[in-house]
DNA sequence: TGGTAATAGTTGAAAATGTAACTAACAACC
DNA sequence: GGTTGTTAGTTACATTTTCAACTATTACCA
């Protein structure tokens, strides 16, 4: 099984990526998968929630850049286990705000410590240049 | 919708990661899926065994740490599009060596000329620099 | 006003993925 | 040789995701 095609995946961006995306994803996923039974749009709903404190379902399509089908699925379960409420608009009735119960706030906090816990793991096996550089080149590549 | 917490997502690497995968993909994604009607799957079996020009699909999950259902059902759309052949091993029965048919090959081939393509627009938002570094460190991430 | 367009969010069906159980072939050991 | 274990790969079923169509509400504008 040797390389016979110059073209060489390990340099493919979107594929590295992809690549270091899912492995680096893995163990945070047994955590939140493990202990709260979630899945990765519901922690990212539920993060952002807790980060931003109040938004609607279409504020997190638009930051987490996720569908709105997806978004819309995941609060239905978070509201499910009494994660987070929703409130609707009194002005515009088509939009929905959404907040944490404070028994969202407590899965949150609890995620929150093994996601530091982590990305300290993560971090390890980089130099905090390499750490500078790859942020800012992932933010970067973010922005479509 | 002010940040009140202090965690920032945008420094959390797997959700970094996963971001600038997600968007970094999307456009290769249109022209694969558009042209073909194929899969992440498959293309990455594609270009697997465009490069490496005869594996297994054991091989394939090692190489592209995917899991061997969706290699198993990656390979059986792509033979069933004439883009691969099978061929059991005489020795061991258990295996079975996958190669491209020229269809395939060119199919790949038309891939590889969009994955560049693409790859170039990519890096045109970063430096050399980073992006020497940003190989490095995602290769790094890779391994689990 | 009334009629059309736009927006927020939901739902249902189809497609894709994950998990575990399965088949078939070989290996190892007694 | 027959039993047991291992490996490569497939299949069945449950869970998720995607896509398109849908409801409900507001905006626009003649």
């Amino acid at each position: 099984m040797t390389q016979k095609d110059d073209f060489d995946l390990r340099e493919f961006l979107p594929y590295l990526l992809n690549q270091a995306a899912e492995i680096s994803s893995q163990s945070f996923q047994r955590i939140y998968k493990g202990r709260y039974g979630m899945l990765r749009t519901e922690w990212r709903v539920l993060f952002h929630l807790a980060i931003f404190e109040r938004m609607t379902a279409k504020d997190i399509c638009e930051k987490a850049i996720m569908h709105k089908t997806k978004v819309s699925r995941a609060v239905q379960r978070l509201e499910h286990r009494r994660y987070l409420q929703r409130k609707p608009d009194e002005k515009d009735r088509r939009h929905e705000w959404l907040t944490l119960t404070s028994q969202g706030r407590a899965v949150y906090e609890d995620l929150r410590a093994h996601a530091r816990q982590h990305d300290q793991v993560l971090m390890q096996k980089l130099s905090t240049e390499e750490i500078t550089v790859l942020r800012r080149v992932l933010n970067a590549l973010s922005r479509p």
